[in-house]
DNA sequence: CCAAGGCCTGAATG
DNA sequence: ACATTCAGGCCTT
């Protein structure tokens, strides 16, 4: 009973720190015992229970409190690797981010590393997003879709983005014509929500999974890569093998049907703590 | 369907 | 110093 109680305590807290470092988020920052975030046309203001503040006082629930946490736990908890993940970096959340933002994110992300991705996303934002003053700091919020889809190919690449830049203009061209609407894919099921992101230029299996997974309610979603190849490999080398090299797209496929298979329908949250663990075993820096 | 090469960029490595 | 490699991939051939 008292292991009970601990464990419900232990797996409903949040641990604000950790869920902000594990490569979901960018373009956030801490201050005195705050952190600080942008998210789409809102910045946010997080202490360390994981309790929100916002510049248009808007409730989102950026921390998806309503996860029933236990039980996902319980559900992931497959194999004594995840276990030592979960127990490892209890509270570490899911985080439920503005899809154009989320979207833009991952597509500079390929290829690239975090820090490098913080400051692209910092110069688009900076060029192309409204500037606001929140709790007597600066910030620029996200660029609106309408912004990035009518500016050049050069300004954009000029915040540094590589060869990226055209990838942004046409992914804000396709939500701002509709040809994607975001908020309808939450709704639709996982494969119907991939194939159509995958038709933005950018956009392939590990960055539509990033997408889906923290801005599109997938929980399903488990973006594999690099990283988790490797994870993979070394830990799970008798439940998936991976005879390949390179990751085919039908080998993704493949893949994910077999982890869905062993860690269930809340396998991305399993993918977080996996990655997490795993990043910091080998003392990667975060934001 | 698969394999290989190219791609912006800047920090890390040798 | 200076060159090469590498980093949360994707697209084209």
């Amino acid at each position: 009973m008292k292991k009970l109680l601990y464990n419900m305590q232990k797996y409903s807290t949040i641990n604000v720190e950790n869920s902000i470092n594990s490569g979901q988020v960018f373009l956030w920052k801490k201050n005195e015992n705050y952190w600080y975030g942008v998210n789409g046309q809102d910045v946010l203001r997080v202490d360390e229970k994981g309790i929100i503040d916002s510049f248009h006082n808007s409730r989102t629930d950026f921390f998806r409190k309503k996860d029933n946490t236990e039980s996902i736990i319980k559900s992931i908890s497959k194999d004594k690797t995840v276990k030592n993940a979960v127990k490892k970096y209890p509270g570490l959340r899911i985080l439920r981010q503005d899809p154009f933002q989320c979207l833009i994110s991952f597509i500079v992300s390929s290829n690239s590393n975090i820090q490098k991705i913080k400051t692209s996303l910092e110069n688009l934002s900076k060029k192309f997003g409204t500037k606001v003053e929140y709790e007597n700091q600066e910030f620029f919020l996200f660029p609106k879709p309408e912004k990035l889809a009518k500016a050049s190919i050069n300004e954009i690449k000029s915040c540094g983005v590589g060869y990226r830049d055209k990838f942004i203009k046409e992914a804000a061209r396709m939500i701002l014509l509709e040809k994607i609407d975001l908020e309808l894919l939450k709704k639709c099921k996982y494969e119907e929500c991939k194939q159509s992101i995958c038709t933005i230029p950018g956009v392939g299996n590990k960055v539509a999974d990033c997408v889906m997974l923290f801005s599109l309610e997938k929980l399903e979603a488990f973006p594999l890569d690099r990283w988790m190849i490797r994870i993979l490999e070394k830990y799970y080398f008798d439940k998936f093998q991976l005879d390949t090299k390179t990751v085919t797209e039908k080998q993704y496929d493949t893949l994910h049907e077999k982890i869905v298979n062993h860690f269930g329908p809340f396998a991305g949250y399993s993918q977080q703590f996996l990655f997490k663990m795993e990043r910091e075993n080998y003392q990667k820096k975060w934001l």
